[in-house]
DNA sequence: CGAATTGTTGAATATTCTCAACAGAGGTGG
DNA sequence: CCACCTCTGTTGAGAATATTCAACAATTCG
């Protein structure tokens, strides 16, 4: 019986453990496969602030985000800088097929990473296309949401842009809600992954610009900020009246 | 002799003559599955201004662009409107694996597309691993333009956005380009294919600061402006510069 | 040629940014 | 545990950029 056991557990591999297994690319893939894929992943715990990546180096890695939040950056010459992109438990991390990184990957808070040697993972991708097929779907996704959020940047005032910032952030941070109060719990609230300035370089505004509208937002009674970090969103109807047509969180 | 050279024609397909058949995602089938392919497909010509595919409505197909000038909308609510992305020759038009589409896509000018129907396209793709990585290498540099874009919406002013606008039509419509005199032969002159509210749904802006910055870079010499649509760019340095950090034309 | 559309220009306005001062939070060491 | 320092965030006043509204000019199309 004990003989048994251990076997069993022998044969679980690390992935059956973890966290994204079902909702990462890794979803495409079976016991057999995801085995080899296993063999090149390595995982690291990144400490917050710390560069991931550099736009313009070799790509060397590609890399599952586990836990934690990573922000993407592109900047013009003179310094000012936009980030394009925040990647969240279970988004895939890396620019495949091409040899060098098109922005900055940086560690938003402490983040855990899954791994992939870039050319040892582009090779694999090449013969699974099952893969492959989902990684594209997840592309495609991407892309959905970079078209969205250039329309928020091209037409949207500051206020709807910080509305629609915090929907979108509630909508991809169930995991980090605070455990509220009985009667409030219906009503999202979770730590600010980002920080005033950040918040400010999603959204094309400046830090000044974004504490004023939280400010006025907060004074309204339509969110609640109970620390720098500790936000909660008590009126969503109306938040979303103000972000105009933004997807249910 | 006669029997040779008709048996020589009636081989030859119709995406052997295509325009685009070596830059568009086809250039990733060979001889035989490329007949497979023509079979399903249809050459239609749009009129300036025709809507092609409305947002939220079902796809019921895709297309190559062959020649002319697509441009994809979104709008908000109460009207507002941006342009999220232009299609050019040899440009694949729709979103994949998706029951609806995400954005409008109307003709900017007159547009001839090689038309495939939704379901059987989807279904050829995922048979055709090439094809499916062809498309999706063609995806993700659609992604890094977008990215790159936001930057541009995010942080640039108006008369840098301007500028780089002038740089993506003139890399992207070397078809077009007007005859010059011999003397001017190293400036690109080209056709807008777009108007000036066109413009300015691509970059965030309006009519009138628009116009206002194409009247200014006139001015300072930059570039020309034979009629409302023909423009010429005698200093690509100068406009490199005030564009800041695009890449080459 | 004339009407309709598209583009330009000016003046006033609005929104956001810049600069500056201050307040508060968080972390460190005595 | 508190004092201090630093970093982050807030607030106000003035300036800059782009928008709005309006009139007019130019172009295009029938």
């Amino acid at each position: 019986v004990l003989e048994k056991t251990v076997h069993q557990i022998s044969n679980i591999s690390r992935c059956d453990l973890c966290a994204i297994r079902h909702s990462a690319i890794c979803n495409a893939l079976d016991r057999e496969e995801i085995k080899t894929l296993n063999k090149m992943a390595m995982r690291r715990t990144i400490p917050s602030g710390k560069m991931i990546l550099r736009e313009g180096e070799a790509r060397t890695v590609f890399a599952n985000v586990v836990s934690g939040v990573v922000k993407l950056t592109k900047t013009l010459d003179d310094g000012r800088q936009h980030i394009i992109g925040l990647l969240f438990p279970s988004d895939f991390l890396g620019r495949t097929f091409r040899e060098d990184n098109p922005y900055f990957a940086e560690a938003a808070t402490e983040v855990e990473l899954c791994i992939f040697p870039a050319d040892e993972f582009e090779r694999f991708l090449r013969s699974q296309p099952g893969l492959e097929h989902r990684l594209f779907q997840y592309t495609l996704s991407e892309l959905d949401a970079c078209q969205d959020w250039m329309l928020l940047l091209a037409r949207k005032r500051a206020e709807e842009r910080v509305a629609s910032f915090l929907l979108m952030i509630a909508k991809r941070l169930p995991h980090l809600r605070c455990c509220g109060s009985p009667a409030k719990a219906a009503e999202p609230s979770f730590l600010l992954p980002l920080s005033r300035g950040e918040i400010a370089d999603c959204l094309g505004l400046t830090i000044e610009t974004v504490s004023r509208q939280l400010t006025r937002l907060k004074n309204q009674g339509i969110i609640g900020l109970q620390s720098n970090r500790e936000i909660s969103l008590p009126n969503l109807d109306r938040l979303r009246e103000i972000a105009h047509q933004d997807s249910r969180v």
